[in-house]
DNA sequence: GCCAACGTTGGC
DNA sequence: GCCAACGTTGGC
């Protein structure tokens, strides 16, 4: 089993909008980028465990986990000319983009990326990296666990 | 295959 | 709204 951060803007899907869907799961959609992509296509499983994080919000942070509870599967809004994550260049036949659904399994105390900074044992995280815009990325165990004892427990 | 121009992300 | 960093596009 994996560990992975997703990055979602809570304007769009927060994750008191998951814990609120029919049996607690969404579709995890609008990935547009590759690297990204191929993180959700070729590693990442069901059962794998997620720190849903908010983006581009006035406190940006980890905001709950979520478990991946699909396999990877085309993305219909590429698919859509009226979404604008509609790509011209896929087609149902040959489609570019993927998506997985995830379902939420607790809402945690916002644990901000201001704190996350100030944790040595993630030092070395890729969200931290200068530059590190990636959706969707790799959580190394260790770091999942650091994390996992400053949310506590459920 | 290079690389300049452009677009996007996302914290601040 | 700004802007740094990065990804993508497309002419050559």
């Amino acid at each position: 089993m994996a560990y992975w951060l997703m990055k979602s803007e809570p304007d769009e899907v927060s994750i008191d909008d998951v814990l609120a869907a029919p049996a607690r799961t969404v579709a995890w959609f609008g990935v547009r980028n590759y690297q990204a992509r191929n993180f959700m296509r070729d590693a990442m499983r069901e059962g794998d465990l997620v720190l849903f994080y908010h983006s581009s919000c006035a406190e940006p942070g980890i905001a709950g986990i979520v478990q991946v509870c699909s396999p990877a599967y085309p993305d219909a809004t590429q698919f859509d000319p009226a979404s604008p994550y509609h790509d011209p260049k896929a087609t149902p036949e040959q489609p570019r983009w993927i998506g997985v659904d995830v379902r939420a399994l607790r809402k945690t105390a916002l644990l901000s990326l201001k704190e996350l900074r100030t944790v040595p044992a993630l030092a070395g995280m890729r969200l931290l990296a200068k530059g590190s815009r990636l959706s969707v990325m790799p959580v190394e165990p260790h770091e999942w666990h650091a994390i996992e004892a400053l949310l506590g427990q459920p």
